[in-house]
DNA sequence: GAGAAAATCCAAAGCGCTTTGAAAAATGAT
DNA sequence: ATCATTTTTCAAAGCGCTTTGGATTTTCTC
């Protein structure tokens, strides 16, 4: 059933029956109602190339990732942040279209097509790194674009949504500090993405304010997979001046790390005290009355909702300057962490 | 740029220069070369609604996820099956269009609208369960599909790829039988789920085959996080006539497995043995020279580059009948299995 | 070099929608 | 009842591409 086929059977033309559904207000409400019964009884809905072809609007945003990087890892948070703009999309009448970039691919000419072929009204900047290219690039390109997360290093303005990942992991630090810890390991992500480099600062300045050394024995970097909260946890506490406290970029790798802890026969939170950063992944909830890990938390599917809203006014007013949003991450108490043992 | 400024600048017809880039034979080689260095000197791509429009397909794939269940919670799986299909979808110039269906709104209406619309040249039906009314559906409505997974109840013939569930589940309770075993525990999925029912099937199949009484008393099901697999393998520990053994269908609620089992100070692979399913995510890759789990393995990343690659065959031959194809998990050897304790 | 065959190119229609500019119908004012 | 407004409806153009059917040019054969 087609626009035409419809005209037809309701004996209107087809502006009319096009206005109606779309809301235009040169149509009378009794048109409008039996247009749209009509609509929904033959399962009438219009033809998005053709509408998407004549509106030069497609109300489709793109998300590019890329799984170039060595290990071709997705990022574990992927699936809840998809899963959080995909909802906001859905009730706003958007579809979200996802390519894949394999390895050794290019990215920026995906961009470069995507903008060519108009498949998309805006795209979703994911994992930028300290100083990200595609920044400047996306801006360059007039594709309308909003990032998940920062780029430190880029001065021109553009839209964001981001946590406070500085501030989350000083906070975090202090607390640990607080409670007499004061050798405390990171395990960070990988340090040329922006939040891993935020959050290592934040660390920094903790340890600063309160005279600690930074030490880079006890600091390191990587993906953020269970063996390497594992692997590495094994490390530190074999190694001579081990940690009493450790302070980790992700659950998954906390998971990892408390394995460790476990194995080695300490107990978490008096021998070793761990506060991580939960993203609130859906398939690491936590229903205890106290949660299992101290975090700093923040729910990525709730920014994923917060961003695509920001997004669609994005693509609605476009002249506007480019809004920007800082989530505070709540830093929760769970059994893992104590009272630095004496 | 569109076409007829290209065609202009190239002083060709608009239709030469199409045939040019679509590979046509009625164009010589001369000015096929010619246009096709024009065209991507020009950054030159064709608009995708036009071409949707002209041609009545979309080259775009459609992904629904639904996210009404209790938690909703996705399926940690999700993430590596989108990057195996995507890698497949852009090397073959697909797209993918995912939808998010809200809780408490209805899936069908999506795809209808799909239809509709003609927004996308086909489905792939994800998380299918024993008895999936989506099957029959889809075909009613005549949306080319392909399921991943399977589901037990349906008659009708459609395109599916899935693991062997059945057989895996049985080995895997066959080779803990071997060493010994008699008390085995499952800990499966959400048994409405196709593939979980199938895996309690191998499970009772080779319990049978050794004359071992089915204890609904060490079976659960449940959806497959962290701490289900904490939770209950704390409950079967405490418990009169405990297991020696857990079967385990995701190796997220494995690792809350052996938590309990670690916190419980008994060692795994000789106080108690674990066989779990491991779906190489990316996020849990395991580089050890011998594996944490002993597990049935079988790469969803893999699984979704298959089936990409029958849905594209699916779409361009849609006349011969459902292609099925079915892989078999590797049963690996890892250091969680040990001779049952005497 | 003429005619036939092959290779190359083109104008125009059509895909299904939105939207412009204008006409027809309904309403209100005099 | 007449004219001026407002409300409601419509025909047709245009979005950028593919593709049909035909025209033109080149190549080949004798």
């Amino acid at each position: 059933m087609n626009l035409k086929e419809l005209s037809e059977l309701l004996g209107l033309s087809q502006t009319t029956v096009s206005r109606a559904l779309n809301g235009f207000p040169e149509v009378s409400e009794r048109t409008r109602e039996r247009v749209q019964r009509v609509a929904k009884q033959n399962n009438y809905a219009p033809n998005k190339s053709a509408r998407g072809l004549a509106m030069g609007q497609t109300f489709t945003i793109g998300h590019v990732i890329s799984t170039s990087n060595q290990n071709e890892m997705l990022n574990p948070v992927f699936a809840d942040f998809v899963a959080g703009v995909g909802e906001v999309y859905s009730a706003n009448g958007y579809k979200m279209s996802m390519s894949i970039v394999p390895p050794h691919e290019d990215e920026y000419q995906v961009y470069r097509d995507m903008k060519a072929q108009s498949v998309v009204d805006a795209v979703v900047l994911q994992s930028p790194t300290v100083n990200d290219g595609r920044i400047s690039f996306l801006n360059d390109l007039g594709l309308p674009f909003i990032v998940h997360g920062r780029a430190t290093d880029c001065d021109i303005p553009y839209a964001w949504l981001d946590i406070n990942n500085r501030s989350a992991f000083q906070r975090a630090t202090d607390f640990l500090y607080d409670l007499g810890h004061t050798r405390i390991a990171l395990l960070n992500g990988l340090e040329h993405m922006d939040f891993a480099h935020r959050r290592r600062d934040g660390y920094e300045t903790s340890l600063r304010s309160h005279n600690i050394a930074i030490d880079p024995a006890i600091m390191s970097t990587n993906e953020m997979t269970e063996h390497y909260g594992y692997n590495r946890t094994i490390e530190l506490l074999k190694s001579e001046n081990p940690p009493t406290a450790l302070l980790i970029s992700s659950i998954v790798t906390a998971y990892g790390a408390l394995r460790a802890i476990q194995e080695t026969g300490k107990t978490i939170g008096h021998d070793i005290s761990i506060v991580t950063h939960d993203d609130r992944l859906s398939y690491f909830r936590d229903n205890d009355s106290v949660p299992l890990f101290t975090a700093t938390q923040s729910s990525v599917r709730e920014a994923g909702r917060q961003l695509a809203t920001m997004l669609i006014d994005i693509i609605a007013s476009p002249s506007v300057k480019p809004p920007e949003k800082l989530l505070e991450a709540e830093l929760t108490l769970g059994r893992s962490t104590g009272r630095a043992p004496a």
